[in-house]
RNA sequence: GGGACCGUAGCUCAGCCGGAUAGAGCACCUGCCUUCUAAGCAGGGGGUCGCAGGUUCGAGUCCUGCCGGUCCUACCA
């Protein structure tokens, strides 16, 4: 039951009914009922600026129109008072003890069933070299946002593409072919040694540096990618050896802050199964593509820059503003096969890959990886989504433009207007950072506000580095303050803050910001952090722990609690307030999800914990003395850390120790 | 040249469909550990919301122009 707790959620709905009805009959339909949530917290708990809206067609003052209305409402189930406040608001004031007696009894409406699979596809890295920062954004958001969706009771099929036969795995080969004249069995030894990774990183950027001061050297990346693509050979046999050793690393990567795949689709099936030939054909035959027979594309079949592109009027776009598909050497470009791709995602190619096993989480969870051969083992059906967000980083929209703009052209509009890109800006470095690195800077870098992260250059934070960086510094934390615990529990509680820290730091920041990374800031527990947060819910359990310690049992709040009790104890403001902020988690991921921002979520559970920790400070539950008050405290305590929790785990992604 | 995004406190960022006195964290200053852990709590200073117009009862939010910054505009991905 992936809705907990949505009574604010049916309050709301309550309300705005009971207006709607009113207003319809006062001033026929059409009066749209807008809820807020009010500037302050003692104005009331909901917020309605209708007297506004309706001051124009009226042609009165706001004020006068508000206290018309709130005289004359019939009176609304749950609610206690509508008073008129500021010039002309209309402030809903809840009656508290309904309110929380409906959130002890557990009354949850039934999350309601959406048909279909949404498909979500990220992370994406090239197999060629470690993991970075940025990558981590990619991932942690798009884990996030599967979160959220799964949370509020979608299907969801999370895709990893695998782009095994492209450019930049090229690189790495010509890497170990000429710079280091490595033969199959010596590649295969580092691959068994650790980091293999790191040491394609390495790899990667001098290979990129040697093209650089030899651009002759540019033949062998050539002569490579199309062996690569051809698929035989021992050339061939090395990329995949590497590309498929450095997906286990990233994999492992990810796992260490909980990311898992469902299914890993891979660039060698989609030219192998001839996706892209069963892709091109349809785009030609709706003549969605052409073939250019002069100009600068000559000899190239492109998509037409009026297929997803704004044309300014008058102007008609030409062939040179056309994007290539298809080269003049008759290779296909990676939005060609993107567009193959989109196209298996949404069931509209009419193939499928072969699947195989390739590991099992140790939760349990199957990963599954694309191949060109049918595996004896059955495989669930992937691909065929309903929806599809590709989290992608901003910097691609116009490709991903062109990859939507393919679907419409063949005359997918539903699946076009489905395919989402979900951007987000990229994570730099501060210069400072770079300084604290040892990163070297040009003299233009440091000027600049923040540095971009590049592969090619081999300039940026690896993820493994970072992590376990945080870990370490979590650990020195745990350990001065849990001596007498043991070791492997202390590890995996700094463990368990370094995954917080990371993930709402890279969670915090709203999707269109570019994160200058700032590792200080990053390292940090204090403040609006995960390790914050996440202190919090281990409070609330501190509290249980300890009442159990002195022989203390939790209450049976159903039976010991009701109405007139909790309406008692919840006219102190401070109780309200934070019941009604706990009880909100459904609304702030319905509003997250509306966003399409993981950081509303991350903010409401900060929010949260502020209002937890401040409580936490002032109201000492354990030593109350006044039975009722007891009790009550306690269930709002026990109500605080579910909220909590749900919102760290089961949303956020963020574990929660059992102490820190 | 064309397109997209950004400019809010010293720094990093929130600010939902236009709405009530513009918020948070960091940094700085002052208090609070014999209590369920101070990775915390309470308080303080700090703002011409880039600039100029416009729309209206009302603009940080919408429109236009300008200034400053970033990204995209490959037969790379």
């Amino acid at each position: 039951m992936p809705e907990v707790s949505a009574v604010f959620h049916r309050m709301e709905k309550q309300v705005r009914d009971s207006f709607a009805r009113f207003l319809a009959d006062r001033f026929g339909a059409g009066v749209p009922v807008v809820i807020e949530q009010p500037k302050q917290s003692s104005f009331g708990e909901l917020a309605l600026p209708v007297a506004f809206t309706l001051a124009r067609q009226l042609k009165k003052a706001p004020k006068a129109i508000a206290e018309e209305l709130a005289s004359q409402l019939p009176s609304i189930p749950g609610v206690a008072a509508v008073e008129v406040a500021g010039n002309g608001y209309l402030n809903v004031r809840l009656k508290r003890g309904e309110y929380a007696a409906a959130l002890l009894s557990g009354a949850a409406s039934a999350a309601e069933e959406v048909a279909g699979k949404i498909i979500v596809e990220h992370t994406n890295i090239n197999p060629n070299k470690a993991a970075h920062i940025g990558h981590l954004r990619n991932a942690v958001l798009g884990d996030t946002f599967v979160r959220m969706l799964r949370a509020s009771g979608r299907k969801v099929e999370v895709q990893n593409y695998i782009d095994n036969t492209g450019v930049q795995v090229a690189d790495v080969v010509v890497g170990f072919r000429h710079l280091e004249n490595k033969t199959l069995s010596g590649v295969k030894a580092l691959i068994a040694a650790p980091r293999f990774d790191y040491y394609c990183w390495d790899l990667y950027a001098r290979t990129s540096s040697y093209y650089h001061d030899h651009p002759e050297a540019v033949q062998w990346r050539r002569d490579t990618l199309h062996t690569i693509e051809h698929g035989e050979g021992e050339i061939a046999e090395l990329a995949h050896l590497v590309a498929d050793a450095i997906v286990e690393c990233h994999l492992d990567t990810m796992w260490r802050l909980g990311i898992a795949y469902d299914v890993l689709p891979r660039e060698s099936e989609i030219l192998h199964l001839e996706f892209w030939k069963k892709a091109f054909e349809q785009l030609k035959e709706r003549g969605a593509i052409y073939f250019v027979e002069e100009g600068k594309n000559k000899g190239c079949w492109v998509m037409g820059a009026a297929h997803f592109r704004d044309t300014p009027a008058g102007e008609e776009a030409g062939d040179d503003d056309a994007k290539v598909i298809v080269r003049s050497n008759g290779t296909v470009t990676y939005v060609g096969k993107d567009i193959a791709y989109q196209m298996w995602k949404f069931g509209l190619l009419g193939l499928d890959f072969h699947y195989k096993p390739l590991r099992t989480y140790p939760d349990g969870h199957p990963l599954w990886v694309a191949t060109g051969e049918a595996c004896d083992q059955p495989a669930p059906a992937f691909g065929g989504g309903t929806e599809v967000y590709n989290v992608i980083d901003s910097r691609q929209s116009y490709l991903q433009d062109v990859v939507v703009a393919g679907l419409r052209a063949l005359g997918y509009n539903g699946q076009a207007d489905r395919s989402i890109h979900f951007s987000y800006e990229m994570v730099a470095l501060s210069p400072r950072t770079c300084v604290e690195l040892g990163i070297p800077l040009s003299e233009e870098d440091s000027r600049k506000a923040y540095v971009e992260v590049s592969g090619r250059k081999g300039l940026g934070v690896k993820a493994d580095d970072l992590i376990d960086k945080l870990i370490e510094k979590a650990k020195g934390e745990v350990d001065s303050r849990h001596a007498e615990k043991p070791e492997g529990e202390r590890l995996l509680v700094a463990t368990q803050l370094a995954i917080g820290a990371l993930r709402y730091f890279l969670l915090k920041f709203t999707r269109n910001t570019v994160i200058a990374f700032d590792l200080q800031e990053a390292l940090s527990f204090e403040g609006e952090t995960g390790p914050y947060v996440q202190y919090a819910a281990v409070r609330a359990r501190n509290i249980l722990r300890k009442m159990a310690e002195r022989g203390g049992t939790l209450p049976d709040f159903r039976a010991q609690l009701d109405a007139p009790k909790l309406d008692r104890q919840l006219q102190s403001e401070d109780f309200w307030q934070l019941l009604l902020a706990a009880s909100r988690s459904s609304k702030a991921l319905d509003a997250a999800l509306a966003a399409g921002e993981p950081s509303h979520v991350a903010r409401y559970a900060f929010q949260l914990a502020q209002a937890f920790n401040a409580f936490y400070h002032d109201y000492p539950i354990l030593a109350e003395q006044d039975a009722e008050k007891r009790t009550f405290l306690l269930w709002l305590a026990v109500y605080c850390k579910e909220q909590l929790e749900r919102s760290l785990e089961a949303v956020l992604g963020i574990p929660v120790p059992e102490y820190m």
